[in-house]
DNA sequence: GCTTTTATTGAACGAATGTTCAATAATTAG
DNA sequence: CTAATTATTGAACATTCGTTCAATAAAAGC
């Protein structure tokens, strides 16, 4: 009983993300974003509100991506510190992959936004301690293995872990080099291989 | 033979520093930089250039005050990872001290500027690189000492401590808790501590 | 004093910003 | 076909942006 909409959300929704990303949200102007999705201003309001409701919308769509990514490395049948393992490894391959070098949406969020705009950043916190939740269960599985005995609590690794996404992730900014980077990984992880010294290959 | 200069350089970039360091280079406006300074925009750009000549001035005014820090800390007396003890210490002290969380200048400014500005991009890896160096030197120390023996080498081990300063900053903006910071670097250093197995008070 | 030189002022500039809205187009119900 | 409803268009809005510059002020040399 009236006009349907032309555009795919979804589409135009990731096209939104890929200009936030690489330009952040400051930086990103409703040109921008009428060139990259192709609609124009009117469309853009009426379907996201306003910039500030397109750039939550782009956040939530690539959390929901990302959640999904890490859902699936780290639930499989292999041992937890192999899991773990992979998913750095995948972290890596993807840093070095991307040739615009535009990192971690979130994480980049994370530092152009200022503290007080609490909406954000109660949203991103939360977001990243799904993602220190995910990791916290892994490590369970690791310390009941009995493989690792530290006195360490899941909870502190994980953090740990979460810490290590957010150097390597600025780390790829400055030194794109997947063998610098599989460095750091390895000594990442060398924290949580218990039981033995710390002389490695 | 001419009108003197009213204000004070220093005091000045000072507060510039404040405005980007708080808002990023984009979330800065002329007027923010007018209202903070004290000064007309005349003045800002016959002094500066223009605004982004001002935040060079900023990033490098930065540098130089953190490089002294970065100086003053790892070139004592005491034991080689006794001084990379004390950097991180400083560092998460001055972490969850600052109570408007703003990170490093720098660390923010990496993730804000997108990788294809080439000019603050080869400046900021300039600069990091250093204190890569910084602590590459500290660390040949302590592997010269015969009291860590792993087949790493000294810049390999810089480059994690340097991931670990920038997730360090980066956590913090979403927790900014003093003992899940120690913790984070307890883990850290433990990667520094050879012949021994990893389990620790 | 006067001239020269430079610093400061702040209004003004054009361009760009985020946002709105009347006009138009496309669909369905009757 | 007509009426009703909603989507799309893109020009226009008021602000704000970064920047400039003529007017003014302050110092030093003569």
């Amino acid at each position: 009983m009236a006009r349907p909409i032309e555009f795919n959300r979804e589409e135009v929704l990731r096209k939104a993300i890929g200009v936030f990303w690489q330009k952040g949200y400051s930086g990103t102007s409703i040109k921008n974003l009428v060139e990259a999705t192709g609609l124009q201003p009117g469309s853009i309001y009426s379907a996201f509100g306003d910039k500030r409701g397109l750039f939550f919308a782009a956040i939530d769509g690539y959390f929901e991506d990302m959640k999904c990514m890490i859902f699936t490395l780290l639930h499989t049948n292999q041992p937890p510190i192999v899991r773990i393992e992979t998913f750095f490894n995948r972290l890596v391959t993807d840093s070095v992959t991307d040739e615009h070098r535009k990192g971690c949406f979130l994480v980049n969020t994370l530092l152009e936004i200022p503290v007080d705009d609490q909406e954000i950043n109660s949203r991103l916190q939360a977001m990243f301690g799904e993602v220190e939740n995910e990791f916290r269960d892994v490590l369970k599985e690791h310390i009941a293995s009995g493989r690792f005995d530290s006195n360490q609590s899941p909870e502190e690794l994980a953090r740990f872990l979460v810490m290590g996404i957010y150097g390597l992730r600025v780390f790829n900014k400055t030194q794109p080099d997947i063998s610098v980077l599989k460095s750091i990984v390895n000594n990442l992880l060398f924290v949580l291989r218990g039981k033995s010294c710390n002389n490695r290959a």
